[in-house]
DNA sequence: TTCTATTTTGACCGAATGGTCAGAAAGGGG
DNA sequence: CCCCTTTCTGACCATTCGGTCAAAATAGAA
């Protein structure tokens, strides 16, 4: 059968198949959103035919979830990694540095993260409320002691985190826009959203 | 008839029926996206039979294009104030401290924006590659000027424009996750936002 | 009040969509 | 090679979707 999200595929041909779709339906759900992605859109996308793939999934809605558990599960160990010890701007411009690299090689999970937050977040709302909140609130919590201790400048940890956040996932989720107002520099994007990202925040965050 | 996107409306109805048509698509179409968006939503949100809107529009891409239509007039409205007279730290902080406010007033023309991008701008990429791009390259070479002449600090000027539209845009396009990690802290959001972001440009820009 | 132009509705249509199912076609261990 | 399991397909179904149309209801100027 291989039903009930065929939680993790036993047979050469499942593993194949069930990555197949996932990868397939990351592309579309990425562009279109939940509800503008059709079942067809994604069979096709990942060379099977609709019975086909409702053999390895149950519904539409059991691929969008698979795909969002596997997002969250990566999507905050970036921020994990920020740890108290550590030079207070290496370690921020660290994080920086590591959500630039998920953005330029992980846009579409960037991308999918993004309209499902557009669209209310809906289905991961208890997730962001939980455990994202706690984390947020933990490094909010560091960097505030990095402030309290001279060692940054005094600013607003959240609204920081918001705007290393912003910044970096422009430049998977705007890339479009990125990209045609570049133009002719479009190719080095990411090199140059590095260094200038860096030097922003080294700006920012010196006391 | 008031078919062909009923230009511009004669009679006191066709006014009050494309208005509350068009609001009701922007909420919808922000939120779901094009393809996510069905004719018979925005009827309902607008208090119509989907027989009744289809009398004041032709389709459903009729609606999508004249509220882009619109939006693109005067998205960039706030970009095109940034002039060369008058102090360069002022320019650009004025600059961000709008497109802050366009986010807390029309955030759903934000989102309908991000939606758009999202999918990869297929019916505004002549508009961004056009009217958008020239714009930006006239402000970029502003900003060029002012770091020459250097009454700001040398930086590129592309990436600090992503940047401001990055940070800006966030509070609208991702203000349920805003919201929530800022917990009972969220009422303040665009003060706090507005403190921050000036800060931060400030300190970013100075020589 | 009358009369016409405007507005609204219900009934309808073809296509697309999410999903099912019985059976045919491979896979692959023994 | 056999035989059971896994995989795949075409045909089908109910619902939704975008959109049409003729006719009914309503505005509102004269």
């Amino acid at each position: 059968m291989a039903r009930a999200a065929a939680s993790r595929a036993k047979t050469r041909i499942q593993k194949e198949k069930t990555g197949a779709i996932l990868e397939a339906a990351l592309e579309v759900f990425a562009t279109y959103g939940f509800r503008g992605t059709t079942i067809d859109q994604i069979a096709a996308q990942a060379g099977l035919s609709k019975p086909n793939l409702l053999y390895y999934f149950d519904s539409k809605e059991a691929i969008h979830a698979l795909l969002l558990e596997d997002l969250l599960d990566t999507w905050l160990d970036p921020l994990r990694e920020m740890e108290h010890d550590g030079d207070p701007l290496d370690e921020i411009t660290g994080y920086v540095i590591r959500k630039l690299e998920m953005a330029r090689d992980f846009p579409r999970e960037s991308r999918l993260f993004a309209n499902e937050i557009l669209q209310g977040a809906p289905r991961i709302l208890d997730q962001i409320s939980g455990p994202l909140k706690d984390l947020v609130d933990s490094k909010a919590a560091i960097i505030r002691a990095w402030s309290a201790e001279g060692r940054i400048a005094d600013i607003d940890p959240y609204h920081l985190i918001f705007s290393i956040w912003a910044t970096t996932q422009h430049y998977a989720d705007f890339d479009v826009q990125v990209s045609v107002v570049l133009g002719d520099k479009a190719d080095t994007r990411f090199e140059a959203a590095s260094q200038y990202l860096t030097t922003l925040f080294t700006k920012v965050l010196r006391p």
